[in-house]
DNA sequence: GCGCTGACAGATTTCAATATCTGTCATACA
DNA sequence: TGTATGACAGATATTGAAATCTGTCAGCGC
């Protein structure tokens, strides 16, 4: 009754983010998978109903874990326009060093983000979900005025897709990027901000 | 000396666009050019250097006959926040007319974008620049509140990639975005805004 | 019985031979 | 002299046969 040796999801997802890593999107194959587990294929195909449902699962894990100091920053507390700006800032560095680092899994998140699939939509839902949180706060707070907060949410992540959608990703190395994302943040925050009383 | 069997740059664009529309960017080729107009394709190259050439010279055809409604419109007079919003909702328009009635030419236009070539970039720099020419008629007429308005012109452009931007052409079509578009430009044209005297 | 295997059919990918294309240039023609 | 040609070399694309992959399932062993 050897741990190790039981054939989990988790163990599959584990191997098959090694594999594509290793290979690519386009190189890696389910029998790549069950050969690195030391399996047959067949097994595989006992966990996940197929090849995409397994890229997609993999593609969850992977996004569920960069959006996790994303999920953090927005139930936390203080002033909504910086909360906001840091959250904006930190979603963009995130996509930013993934990238760099990991840039098979990035080509695979690239793929998936082209094919406008479920995992993703779901991803960005929740992204919205979390900046609508924020501004709520902020409409709380009086220091944002907004009719429609799920809408403006949605807005928001709209007008920022440059600096997180992955087809965008080439430019983000480019020394004007940073005062580019500085003017932006400026004009979306005063797009939000309620009027000064002075 | 009959004009119509003169061979100039003109003639050759012309069948070059005819040529990629009939064919798609990845089939059409140098060869089938000249044989469109009749000529040997060692003919062509005394006109342009290269295919890449030709393709960026067709792109920038297409580009400037896209643009020309929107420069009339940049040059106009009347209030600049209503100015801007019929700019804007008339390049994503013109965008979105495009990807229906030319497909083919807008994947040249989206593999022209994706390489983010030379031609592109000047395309872009001149939208830009007609935003900011928007803006500092707001700026003068009291109405808009902008300490850098070239900066402050490519965030506009950068807010508004979502929807002139070819890669991200699939989404365009949905039922939600007018209303997300609503949204965006109701988002950025506040962030604009003098403070109101009420 | 339960979980895994491995053989299988049909779909997809690889690979190398073949064909086509790009870009050059010596030559022809007017 | 200025413009067009077509043959050519090297690069790229196409093609079809062979290999590999996906997804299924009857059966094996624990």
């Amino acid at each position: 009754m050897n741990e190790a040796v039981v054939l989990t999801p988790e163990r599959i997802l584990e191997a098959t983010e090694d594999v594509l890593r290793r290979f690519g999107l386009a190189k890696a194959t389910v029998v790549d998978v069950a050969r690195a587990l030391d399996v047959s294929h067949g097994s595989v195909y006992r966990h996940f109903p197929s090849k995409a449902s397994l890229r997609d699962a993999v593609a969850k894990r992977w996004l569920d874990r960069a959006n996790e100091p994303l999920c953090k920053l927005a139930i936390g507390s203080g002033p909504a326009p910086e909360r906001l700006e840091k959250w904006l800032r930190t979603a963009f560095a995130i996509k930013q060093k993934k990238v760099c680092d990991d840039p098979e899994m990035f080509a695979t998140y690239l793929a998936l983000a082209q094919d406008a699939r479920e995992v993703v939509e779901a991803y960005k839902d929740k992204q919205v979900e979390l900046i609508g949180r924020i501004l709520s706060d902020g409409v709380a707070q009086g220091v944002f005025q907004i009719d429609d907060v799920k809408m403006t949410a949605r807005a928001v992540f709209d007008a920022t897709v440059r600096y997180h959608h992955p087809a965008h990703a080439e430019e983000w190395a480019k020394p004007e990027c940073p005062a580019r994302i500085d003017a932006l943040l400026a004009l979306v925050l005063r797009g939000l901000e309620a009027p000064r009383k002075h």
